[in-house]
Formats: structure tokens, sequence, C-alpha cells
DNA sequence: AAAAGTAATTATGAATTCAGTATTCACGAT
DNA sequence: ATCGTGAATACTGAATTCATAATTACTTTT
């Protein structure tokens, strides 16, 4: 592990933090000892702490007074919560982007969905969420909105643990690449309010909730482990 | 103004310059000097500077490297863009309570909701805007969703040095009050597609975008000032 | 032996100190 | 007179130190 070295120090250690949450070498509920922080990234306790606060802003631990820090338990019903809130962002992205996209910036997405029916033909899971994951990151783009893209990154940054681990069902797969079909032509003739309508009730989230659902303990608010 | 004494220093100093900001006693713009706000508090610059970490990451601020922080200037794109994304999680907010409200709650917004109207009626614009918010409030509250209301609240925070400053004209107003009489309706039937649609197409950030559109520099990306 | 109380240790909260960067002001050159 | 260069000053970035609260270990008593 390469110690850390210059620049925005507090910024850069919230991040490798948060990377060490997200690959599960933190684990949930688990007290993050300052000092063995510090020794690890070379750094010393002042800006340790600083990216702690910020950590702890962006819902990924929580600060215990005079007790320390701990990884942010993630329960079912939190994952609901934030996957409920992403659903209602990324309909917003719908109906922003048809508002602002420009042709090129629709074919470049069109091109996309092109690569990501191919990689569903040769069943390239990998690949598939790779691609599918650039296609709603372009169209939260083409939205225009700052404010919509960095509320987006957050939520997505806190439940990154439990996402992208799950196998999908046939049936599931096929019905979430059928969802893509009527965005993208939702997309290209521009209505936003159908657009929006299909990526509110596009079933990936819902999938990955029901995947859970199945998966981990099924008590509401169980913590449930790191995928 | 007291002086703080005790007990999470960093979250205290916090919510104390937010509100420095939201009273517009720091001007957008302005470079805020650890220094003055040290004195002011009677902190020293750590919990300072971890509070000003966490500003940053409520979106309130920006750090400049080496440059310290200034408080971030609110440009019209910005308060539109926050907007669109607080209708949103207002829909939202509206689609999940109706899957999850009590009676009693209802009828608790119910009474908000004749009180208001009574307001309207009497043209007490301050105690309207009081109960609009609680009405407001408690949707959200009944939507029993964590992770949406905190979201909403930091959005809130963002832009209320615009918000409630502004006089309504008596045809937004009475619009508003239309669109209540209409989300009372269906909440009562417990139609959350339609609360939703109602709460996401609500005037009342709209409004005040117009309003500020006219009260302001139109330049799109031009700052605004405070209320 | 178990439990409770106290001392010792460790970790967190905050202040201070040290280091590095930016800003300002003065002086000189064009 | 204006612009550029450099020294002095002020401020931010980070480390260290000091204070206080919590945890642990040990002793003592029942």
């Amino acid at each position: 592990m390469t110690k850390i070295l210059q620049r925005n120090l507090y910024r850069e250690v919230a991040d490798r933090i948060g990377e060490l949450i997200e690959h599960g070498e933190l684990s949930p509920g688990e007290r993050i000892s300052e000092k063995q922080l510090c020794d690890r990234f070379g750094v010393s306790r002042t800006p340790l702490r600083e990216a702690l606060k910020v950590l702890a802003t962006e819902g990924l631990i929580e600060l215990l007074p005079n007790r320390g820090a701990r990884v942010v338990q993630l329960t079912f019903k939190k994952v609901k919560d934030t996957y409920d809130l992403m659903a209602a962002l990324e309909g917003l992205s719908g109906e922003l982007a048809c508002e602002y996209i420009s042709d090129a910036e629709i074919s470049a997405i069109r091109k996309l969905h092109d690569t990501m029916l191919e990689h569903y033909r040769n069943r390239d899971l990998l690949p598939y969420f790779k691609v599918n994951r650039q296609i709603h990151e372009s169209i939260l783009a083409a939205a225009n909105n700052d404010v919509l893209q960095e509320t987006y990154s957050n939520l997505n940054q806190r439940v990154k643990r439990v996402r992208y681990s799950k196998k999908m069902t046939e049936r599931y797969w096929s019905q979430a690449v059928k969802d893509h079909e009527n965005m993208m032509a939702a997309l290209e003739k521009r209505d936003g309010a159908l657009l929006g309508q299909i990526l509110r009730d596009h079933l990936c989230n819902k999938i990955e909730v029901a995947t859970l659902a199945g998966v981990i303990n099924p008590d509401y608010d169980k913590s449930i482990a790191n995928g």
C-alpha cells in the first residue's frame, strides 16, 4: 500500500477510507482506530480526523461522542430507502436530459446501448454492468444539473458495497434490457415524461433489493453483510 | 453573542456558521477568516477547520487550496437545479407517504391544512408559510425514509437564504392553495401516484425561481444577492 | 470465585506549535 | 508613472502536545 504523500490530505484520506469501506476491508460496525489508520496512511491525526468528519457527513461512517467512529451498518431498510431515492433521481435525470440533450449525445448513448445489447447476447455480465452504468451516467450528465449529479453520486457511494455483487437471474436481466430499449426510444423521441417514468420504474434497483432480501436475513432492520 | 461552551464542538460550530450564512452575516463570495471566527466563537482552529470541511461537504461553502474558504455564490442556475431536485424529492415523499401514513397522521395534516386556509383567507403571509412548511414536513416524515429526509434537509439548507423572503402575488398564491386542496384530497384517498405528481408540479418552488428571475440579474450564471 | 471499586492505560477532543504557501508592500528599473 | 521583482507578513496545512473521557486491568472484599 503506497503511502499518501501530499496535497488536500484530508480529501485524499477520506477517499482512501471510502475505498476501504467499499472493499470490505473495514467491516460495518467495526470501530475505526485513528492511530491504526494514521500509521497505515502515514498521516497525522489532524487530517485523518477531518476526513472522518467528512465521511460522517457523507453518511459512510458514524461518529459516537468520545467513542470514536464506526462504519455504518447497512440495514435492509437503509438500502431500500437509498434505492427509492436514487430511482427518483434517475427519473428526474431522464426528464431533464430530454430537455437539454444534443443529437450527438443521443447517438453516443445509442452506441453504448448497442454495445450493451451485444454484451447481453454474449451474457458477459461484467462488461454489461460497466456499459449499463455508463449509460445511466451519460443520461445523468445530459441532465445538466450539478446538484443532482453530486447527490446521486453520494447516495451511490453509500450502497456501493452491496451493488454489482449480485448475480442476475435470466428473467430480471431480460426485463432490464427491455426497460433499456424503452428508455432508448423515449430518449430519441426526447419524451422526458416517459423516460422519467421508465427510469423511476426501472427494475435494476428493485431487483437488487429483492435479491438482497432473498440472500440476507429478511429482518427489516437487520444489518446486511458486504458483497 | 453567547460563546460556545462544550460538546461536539465541530458540529456546533458548523451549525452556527450555517446560521451566519443563512442570515447573510457572511456574504456570498466573502473570504472566511479562520481567526476571526475562532475569536467570535471562542474556539481554537482545530474544531473550526473541521466545521469548515463539513460545511464544504454540505455545499454551503467552498474550500480553495491554500486560500481558505468562501461562502458559495448562489447563482440562478444553482438555485434552479436545487429546486428541481427538491421537487422530485417532494414527489417521492408524496408517493411513499401514501403507502405508510396512518389515519391519525392524515387528520393531523388535515388540521394543518385547514389552519393554512384560514391564514390564506386572512392573508397572513408569515403564518401561512409556517403552516405550509409544516404540512410539507409532515408528508416528508410520513414517507418514513430517513435518507430522503436528510437529503431534502441538506438541499433546503443550501437555498434557505433566498427562500421565504419573496412576496407572493395573489395569482400564484391562490394557485398554490388550489394545489394544496388537490394534495389533501389525494392524500386522503392515499393516491400516491397522484400526490407525487401534484407535489412534483407544485408551483411553490417554481414561483420562487420565477420571482428570483424577476428580482435579480437574469443572467443565467450570475450570482444572486441574499434575501 | 465473583463482583465491585479503583488505578492505569489508551483513545478521543481540543489547543498549540511548526511548516509551507499566498498575499502585500516596498523598492527599483524601464 | 507603471510594472516587475523580492522581502516581509499573514494565513492555511499539518503535526505535535495537552486535557479529558472511556476502557481495561488489577486489587480487594464479600
